[in-house]
DNA sequence: ATGATTTCTTAAACTGGTTTAAGATTGGTT
DNA sequence: AACCAATCTTAAACCAGTTTAAGAAATCAT
């Protein structure tokens, strides 16, 4: 069984002759580190699922200033969904922080595929959820925690992340500076 | 039409008598102001349609101190999803914050609709997906706006709610002690 | 209406986190 | 191996937002 396969498995029980017709619509993709999936202001015509490597979705603010929003790894599905979901144009950035290796899905396939496949649209239906479970946690993680308490949030819950992504990156995704995640670090091991 | 089926219908096209399938299992109830429907730690037996009123939805923190998580009003739907789903103790409290009016569902009805009714496992999946992306968006804003920025957003964008709502809670939603957005509503009229 | 309670404002002292800057360390490229 | 660029660390000055406190204004219960 491949790992997508083995992946909707963990998530819902589906035969597998109904899996093949999902994998059939997917694309073999390749991305090299620091090269772009996705620019604001495009039109994101597919979403990705990462078999190997990693990436990270950010964004500019008013300042010019770069804010990570997510980072995904193997396993994962990435995207601009509401650009991908709505058409409408993109306002994430997203790279590869590794060499990544995806099988992307386009927005006519997803289309097909969420009429003519239920099984498809009781998949996607599990993923948003979870999703918005995740999104509701962080938000009441940004209300409520201190930069120390999401710092080690992260730690406890992305510890492979935490191995491949520089702190400076992390530092972003938590929404605190390099120089103040560098500065909480050592007061740590001290 | 009822509120509620102009509600579905705004969402997604659905027979009339279809949507009375859904109307069939909603029970009416009603809060006063200050009541809670939920308590962290309880189980979420149902999730709320409110008709008339507003509630907020918040957590305490290590220290005591409460964030208000959301605010909603007419034509939304509140409850702590996560426990409602996943059956887990809740770690929402919800509270009335005007005398408000409910449609509840229990858990069992919305089992049996998302097994027996299509129209409602495809509207629920159009709130959730809308839900996804309003989290998306707020934690962006948590990312990449000053406290200033967020309150401004709030009022362009929930201009009744913050009519109807104390500023205490505002802040608290916006993530800032109810003494600084004082001094930034000062610092904007001067 | 009246008093009691909660909310809102103002202001001064304070703190968690930023900025700036410079040096040390790591990693990528040839 | 050696260079160049990017990341990480440290530290001092700084600022956005908090804390504390006390008075003013609005809301609530009787």
């Amino acid at each position: 069984m491949t790992p997508f396969a083995q992946h909707i498995q963990s998530i819902l029980p589906v035969a597998e002759e109904r899996i093949a017709l999902i994998e059939n619509r997917l694309i073999e993709k390749q991305c090299a580190r620091k090269e772009h999936f996705l620019r604001a202001g495009e039109l994101a015509k597919s979403v990705y699922f990462i078999t190997s490597g990693c990436v990270r979705t950010y964004i500019y603010d008013l300042n010019g200033a770069e804010h990570n929003i997510t980072f995904s790894m193997e396993n994962w599905w990435f995207g601009d969904l509401q650009s991908f979901i709505k058409q409408t144009p993109a306002s994430f950035y997203i790279q590869a922080l590794e060499p990544t290796s995806v099988l992307s899905i386009h927005k006519k396939s997803w289309d097909y595929l969420m009429l003519e496949v239920p099984e498809f649209s009781d998949y996607t239906r599990a993923l948003f959820r979870n999703t918005m479970f995740a999104h509701e946690n962080r938000i009441v993680q940004n209300l409520s925690f201190t930069a120390e308490e999401r710092y080690q949030f992260f730690l406890a819950h992305y510890p492979n992340l935490s191995q491949r992504i520089s702190q400076k990156h992390i530092a972003s995704y938590i929404g605190i500076t390099p120089e103040f995640l560098s500065m909480l670090r050592s007061r740590r091991t001290e």
